[in-house]
DNA sequence: AGTAAATTACGCACCTTTTTGTAACCACGA
DNA sequence: TCGTGGTTACAAAAAGGTGCGTAATTTACT
């Protein structure tokens, strides 16, 4: 999804929140700043282009911000911003609308359970 | 995104939602009742094949429900579950948010106006 | 002492996978 | 023949993964 088809704000939001990183990546972030590597461990199948990719979109929209600290083996720490912060409960609240949806799965509640461990552990 | 990495009821959301057409089939069917053909007008830049695709998909997540009426040139008509009306507001936030945090554009503020009519008309 | 390796957060190039578009076809009845 | 709501096969485009290179400094070995 490149481009937008009408000028309608949700669907900007959704380029923006699109795909399976966004969220996730958000849900990590609430839980304070966090480096590059905190998040590579936090879920362990995103790649580090995609994880740089989708940072730096997330950065773009308000929604991160990118720290960097100069200094070697150079060190840089991410955290949302308020926006960010307001947008959470907005996602939290679609999580719980799925649940009470689905009669299915229950777990990761909201603001304080853990995604359920990532499956694949790859490193390079 | 066919898979999901954690089991976190926000992914599975998200895997319903991504991408440009869902928000904004919901958008259009939160209008009331439409057939098939309503929809592609709505958005003349769907192809036919993503629009039965997207539709399928939010069938079988329970937010769109979808009536067949047997006769002659076939009709089928389209609208939103329970579950799916409860899922606009949360939609409608995620726009207004984003109204709020990017100081750009504001049109289609939530319930009322149209997606700013969507580009080139294709007809097949 | 000198070289090698590791560290962190990427950028870039190449290649595979997934998604989306295009076009053709089907059934039915007016 | 047209319009309806599809399906299928093939092609194009977009998304995503892999691996290599880079920086400056410390530690590890020889």
């Amino acid at each position: 999804m490149k481009s937008l088809v009408s000028r309608c704000p949700i669907e900007e939001v959704m380029q923006i929140l699109s795909g399976r990183w966004p969220t996730l990546l958000i849900y990590y972030l609430k839980q304070g700043t966090k480096r590059f590597s905190d998040l590579r461990r936090d879920n362990p199948t995103i790649s580090h282009k995609m994880l740089t990719l989708e940072l730096r979109k997330l950065e773009d929209a308000g929604i991160v911000e990118r720290t960097e600290f100069d200094g070697y083996p150079l060190r840089v720490e991410y955290q949302l911003t308020p926006a960010g912060h307001r947008l959470v409960p907005l996602i939290d609240a679609l999580g719980e609308w799925w649940e009470t949806t689905s009669s299915a799965a229950a777990q990761c509640s909201s603001v304080d359970a853990e995604p359920v461990i990532p499956n694949t552990v790859s490193r390079d």
